[in-house]
DNA sequence: TTGACATTCTACAGGGCGTAGAATATCATG
DNA sequence: CATGATATTCTACGCCCTGTAGAATGTCAA
């Protein structure tokens, strides 16, 4: 099964670094957390006001992103899709998004990137695309 | 040299598919065209207004994707950018950003994508590697 | 100078997002 | 139960982008 994050209304919507993912990133270290503790922490950051940090987040729980759990009076905020799989269907996306414009391209341009990077992923695709090669499509 | 695509207001807007994205496809497709023929060919896909693409054009070229020479009265409409240096430019950001989620998620989606294609592209993939692994980047 | 045609200006709508005050809800406590 | 503290939701505005197009203005041949 696959995380896609996509609804009607914003198909995928790599959150905004503005404030969106700070507050995604928040969460994702610290687990759940109550509004207010929330708001504490994006505080050290940006001068905003508790409402934003509230609507921001209640936005991003309409979006699939956070979940709402009433605790009597107050409610837990708790990451509705991991970091893990919010980067993957990110990447995933943009990966994709890079081969519809032009395979080729695509191809290229992760070449390049390969040839500014640590040799370590060097052999990590090589070793991936040995086994995909093989055929072993473990999902 | 590297085109880039970038400015303070745009930082490189993948044309939307709307109606940026047909424009540009037509001109690309023409080569340099006047407004009139550029609007009776978009025209042939889309009902709107003569000024609504002419305003388009316009923005396009404020955003540096066509240039605009008046020949008498009447002006040409070329692209300021090729459609590969376009592609290749997104391609390049696409990949890019991939990579600045995650290098790891990044290479696997890579690899996922190529467990999916015509064999062609893997011996083109390897090769290319081949090719950076022995160091020559050809500019 | 005028009329036909082209280009530019101005404007609005709608969606996303940051922003936050107003309104409302919840709950412990008196 | 009423009240006040605190939390959540509603409403709204501004800004940006894009599609949309009429109004205003420019260009040129006749």
């Amino acid at each position: 099964m696959k995380l896609l994050i996509l609804s009607k209304k914003w198909g995928l919507s790599p959150l905004s670094e503005e404030l969106e993912r700070p507050l995604m990133d928040i969460l994702w270290t610290k687990g759940s957390m109550k509004g207010r503790d929330l708001y504490e922490e994006i505080r050290l950051r940006r001068d905003i006001a508790y409402t934003t940090a509230l609507t921001v987040l209640d936005r991003l729980s309409k979006k699939g992103f956070v979940k709402k759990d009433r605790q009597s009076g107050t409610i837990l905020f708790t990451p509705a899709i991991s970091r893990q799989a919010y980067e993957s269907a990110v990447t995933e996306r943009l990966v994709q998004k890079a081969f519809e414009v032009s395979p080729d391209l695509a191809v290229s341009a992760f070449a390049d990137m390969f040839s500014k990077m640590p040799k370590g992923n060097f052999e990590k695709l090589e070793k991936l695309l040995e086994e995909k090669k093989n055929g072993e499509s473990q999902g």
